[in-house]
DNA sequence: TATGGATCGTACCGTACGGTACGGTTCTGT
DNA sequence: ACAGAACCGTACCGTACGGTACGATCCATA
């Protein structure tokens, strides 16, 4: 029966390709666009295909997190020399990636979808989305976090309370605000300055030494 | 044609009835329960007084949402003398009400509500929940904390600003998980000790004195 | 060239929902 | 007691969606 290796996870081009235009339906109409007929049109593809493909509807959302999961792959930080420069800067970044993937229109199209279906009681969206979009941001961070603490320029007895710090920092309720779509509220213009801020906050908190330097003007 | 002073923004004791019959198949079933025949049936009314009172679905939404911030009037703090400890206290109050209220299941409801439709074009829904719930908040909040500053127990620059941070301090990413669904993540027995945690850090950041008390060994 | 699998386009089915209409009933004001 | 409004329960309509079926077409392989 299955004698290619292991093609079961991944998707082939043509499913990607459909699940990207699935992906653009939804972000263009939210839930109530994203219909299998409408797929079937956008993509020049059959809605006996994509029932052959995702089995049901949901299968086909749960595809599309995981494809979508499967293309933003967390780059590693490389192993260079940290010193607190360095270190502060990797957090800012971190910050600013955070925002950015926050706010980016897929992540909301797909927050919004998962959030949407989470009252449904045999929903397994919500779990997907954070298995496979939050914990690589999580472990990203984690690690992040722990080489400033083995290099002693944080200092943490928790790690978890320390990330968990850390985002609500750089996140505040801008994640909420944006899925609510309030107006005015992405600014992408403005996530440098945000992410600048929260990590200052954060080694104000964590800082292993409290050198008050050029800190105490921004806050 | 109206000489009843003013019935607009209010509804009947029935409406209210019904009302909150609808927010119970909302928070059971999510969205998809919530149909104008199944709520006609659940509340013993005809779906003909659902549109003559609501106007169409949307409005039923939008009316839930009133109803509902109708019957979570923010409570005023009492103008009461402030020292250290009693600011702190109202602080940790105001935590452990917002992660309460936030982790509620009306609230949670509702939010989910509102981001699901966030998507669609003419959706009000999220801004009228956030101007009819976040503002509350957010002006108890404010007043606290300008109190606070007043009587010189902190300080800032941008309230805002103080405020969003401090808020994200205790909320973290507890709302979007539980919005989400995720499995362990509402544990209301530990919302005070959150909020304590929140506070104290809140008070490292903006404390006006750098009184190394009690807290060192909290963080 | 022949064959079989995969896919496309379309048509179809059952259901469920939003919204409307209507006759019967209860409530209210005079 | 009576009139009118409000309301209930039910039936009805049009539409849209999820899912299935089927013939036609493309394509790889022998």
């Amino acid at each position: 029966m299955r004698h290619k290796p292991e093609t079961q996870d991944t998707f082939t081009p043509r499913q990607r390709a459909v699940l990207d235009k699935a992906l653009g339906l939804l972000m263009e109409g939210g839930e109530r666009a994203l219909t299998t007929a409408g797929l079937a049109r956008a993509a020049n593809c059959s809605k006996e295909s994509l029932y052959k493909w995702f089995g049901d509807r949901d299968g086909l959302l749960a595809a599309m997190i995981a494809h979508q999961a499967s293309k933003v792959r967390a780059r590693i930080d490389s192993g260079e020399r940290l010193d607190l420069d360095r270190f502060r800067a990797h957090l800012v970044d971190f910050a600013n990636d955070l925002l950015q993937v926050l706010g980016g229109d897929v992540s909301l199209a797909l927050n919004r979808l998962a959030i949407g279906q989470a009252s449904r009681e045999g929903s397994r969206l919500g779990a997907l989305l954070i298995e496979r979009g939050r914990h690589g941001i999580d472990k990203r961070a984690g690690a992040l976090l722990e080489a400033g603490r083995q290099r002693g320029l944080i200092s943490y007895n928790d790690r978890d309370s320390a990330y968990h710090t850390l985002y609500g920092l750089i996140v505040r309720d801008l994640h909420v605000r944006m899925l609510l779509g309030e107006a005015g509220v992405r600014r992408p213009e403005h996530y440098a300055a945000l992410a600048e801020e929260a990590v200052d906050r954060f080694f104000v908190l964590f800082g292993a030494r409290e050198n008050e330097t050029t800190r105490a003007d921004r806050l």
